[in-house]
RNA sequence: GCGCCAUUAGCUCAAUUGGCAGAGCAGCUGACUCUUAAUCAGCGGGUUCGGGGUUCGAGUCCCUGAUGGCGCACCA
């Protein structure tokens, strides 16, 4: 947490309606003539927001500031409420504090004001400004300027209410900035759509919105941790990129001036990474932003966080372990190993097993199915289970479809889902002992894919033949417009070690964690822009 | 891309069969020195998402556009 005092100590008036010397100074010359304190507010504004306008009008009028560039604040909220909490009620200390947060709740009485203030995290103490305290002139202000939403100083006796409830006893109070926009309701959630649109305003009601900015701040310090305890060194990559490459997604274009050259944003992290540990650095991850010019909706986004790392020396099943330490100390994050899902309770504290492709579709089919099992037989059995089909498909495409209609949703627990069939991932390395199944696995967790992970390869010329076949394949065979990362190649081509490598979307771990979708996830998703 | 539903006060939402556009919170005025979403009395606040049409009369019906949600399709 922040340290208390903002800055500075020297006393200030707290009486808006006061000034000290200083100030009067500044007021004698107008130090800014072109300051429109008496223009007429824009008649055709909601009333709210007229009032708010008038009331900062008057309080600049009088010589007081709305906006004071720094306030005698001497603690935070929470410090207040840890270091005072233990009062009695009816307790009252001689201890003197200023203190600083948000109005979220205001009672007004004939001649003694309660206020609830609001600091950043949600923590909430209640003032009071009292008439023998504070005088007659300044509770009048009080009650006349301050709304739901301002930002207000206060400085008094911190002091237990008869009530029982923690407070300031104000000797005085400023206002700290103020609000022109009135306060959504607190007791009622915003509209989804006022949500994402004005996540500040959320953030201010909605104590989850709060907790998700920094569970996911504290999800990415875990996962940083975790890899950076094993020796992994963190690196930044290029996201303005020449060639797009790592992954199959379309991706956002745009143009750099001083090479008069369209260049793309990445859509992964993977080509970069893997030069780095050419160069030695031997454990290297990223944890950045791709972007994929596709649908979105409640599980994509255009813009999304992707932790990807590689571990020189390792394979497949290294790297799995290492993405099992990164789940569970994002679990403790969130202060559960279980997890409830719509589909039932996951355990990650249990095993997490590796299940070959073919071994699953035999079992959901009850049918002996194997690497070697014929189209006309798989066939077959898609049709039995309703599984459709496209013309054309291969034995393994037919597998994977069977794969993942009839097994991939009811993979509750984690699940390491390995030994695909070569079709199913043209660019990952084939098993040395059976060149049909590849070296790779998705992790299943309450049946989404959550992240996937491969002993990557690493040979230069079985790299550019893969790479060359599918860039022909997505600029349609049109050899001019085939786009290859040479310079990925020549990396390659200086040699590589054996290596693991992994790639998990963050933004779905925390919708895994937190049971959200998306755009919750995301503090300011992209929307389009309003009527 | 297709279909269905929604859009009303600052916020969250009502409004019967086409018949004076409402509530809670918030706001304004007043009362109240221990309140807790304070309470009490009174008062304001509307381009009913935009545009067009039907009708004596449209928040409501029709056409069209925008934004959002859900489902399907597509992509991975």
């Amino acid at each position: 947490m922040v340290s208390p005092g903002m800055r500075p100590r020297k006393a200030l008036t707290c009486r808006t309606g006061e000034s000290t010397p200083a100030e009067q100074e500044v007021h004698k010359e107008p130090r800014y003539p072109w300051r429109v304190t008496d223009a007429p507010p824009e008649p055709d504004l909601p009333e709210q927001l007229r009032i708010r306008r008038q009331k900062r009008e008057r309080i600049l009028a009088s010589g007081g500031q709305a906006y004071p560039v720094s306030l005698p604040v001497t603690h935070t909220i929470g410090e207040v409420r840890r270091r005072w909490g233990h009062l009695a009620t009816g307790e009252e200390t001689a201890d003197v504090v200023g203190v600083a947060g948000r109005v979220v709740f205001i009672r007004n009485t004939g001649k003694l004001c309660f206020v609830t203030l609001q600091e950043g995290d949600g923590t909430r103490l209640q003032a009071m400004i009292s008439l023998a305290e504070v005088g007659e002139e300044s509770l009048a202000e009080w009650k006349a300027t301050v709304d739901l939403g301002d930002h207000v100083f206060v400085e008094g006796r911190v002091i237990s209410s008869r009530r029982g409830e923690l407070s300031v006893m104000a000797t005085r109070w400023r206002m700290a900035s103020k609000a022109l926009r009135p306060l959504p309701v607190l007791h009622k959630d915003m509209s989804e759509e006022s949500r994402v649109r004005q996540r500040y305003a959320d953030l201010i009601v909605r104590p989850e919105a709060r907790d998700m900015v920094r569970r996911k701040a504290a999800t990415l310090r875990a996962i940083r941790r975790t890899l950076d305890e094993r020796g992994f060194v963190e690196v930044e990559t290029p996201i303005l990129q020449l060639v797009q490459g790592g992954a199959a997604a379309r991706p956002f274009r745009t143009h750099m001036n001083a090479f008069d050259e369209d260049l793309i944003l990445r859509i992964a992290l993977e080509l970069n990474l893997k030069k780095a540990v050419v160069g030695g650095v031997d454990r290297v991850y990223e944890l950045g932003r791709n972007f994929r010019n596709e649908g979105v909706d409640s599980t994509h986004s255009p813009e999304f966080t992707m932790l990807e790392f590689y571990e020189a020396w390792g394979d497949q099943r290294s790297v799995a372990e290492i993405t099992r330490q990164i789940f569970l100390a994002v679990a403790d994050v969130f202060g559960s190993r279980r997890i409830e899902t719509p589909s039932g309770t996951v355990d990650l504290d249990g095993e997490w097993t590796w299940l070959p492709v073919h071994d699953a579709v035999a079992k959901a089919t009850g049918e002996p199915v194997t690497v070697d099992t014929d189209l006309d037989t798989l066939r077959i059995l898609a049709t039995r289970h309703d599984v459709h089909l496209e013309p054309g498909w291969s034995a393994g495409k037919v597998v994977i479809a069977l794969f993942e209609e009839l097994v991939e949703k009811d993979l509750l627990q984690p699940t390491f889902v390995c030994d695909y069939p070569a079709e199913a991932q043209p660019l990952a390395r084939r098993r040395s002992d059976d060149p049909r199944l590849i070296e790779a696995w998705d992790l299943l967790i309450a049946g989404v894919e959550r992240g996937t992970g491969f002993s990557e390869l690493v040979d230069p010329v079985v790299q550019r033949e893969v790479l060359t076949e599918q860039s022909l394949r997505a600029a349609a065979g049109d050899a001019e417009a085939m786009s290859l990362d040479e310079d990925f190649l020549r990396a390659l081509e200086y040699g590589a070690p054996p290596m693991g490598g992994v790639g998990i979307g963050i933004d779905r771990l925390i919708m895994l964690f937190a049971g959200v979708g998306i755009r919750e996830t995301i503090l300011f998703p992209h929307v389009k822009p309003e009527g």
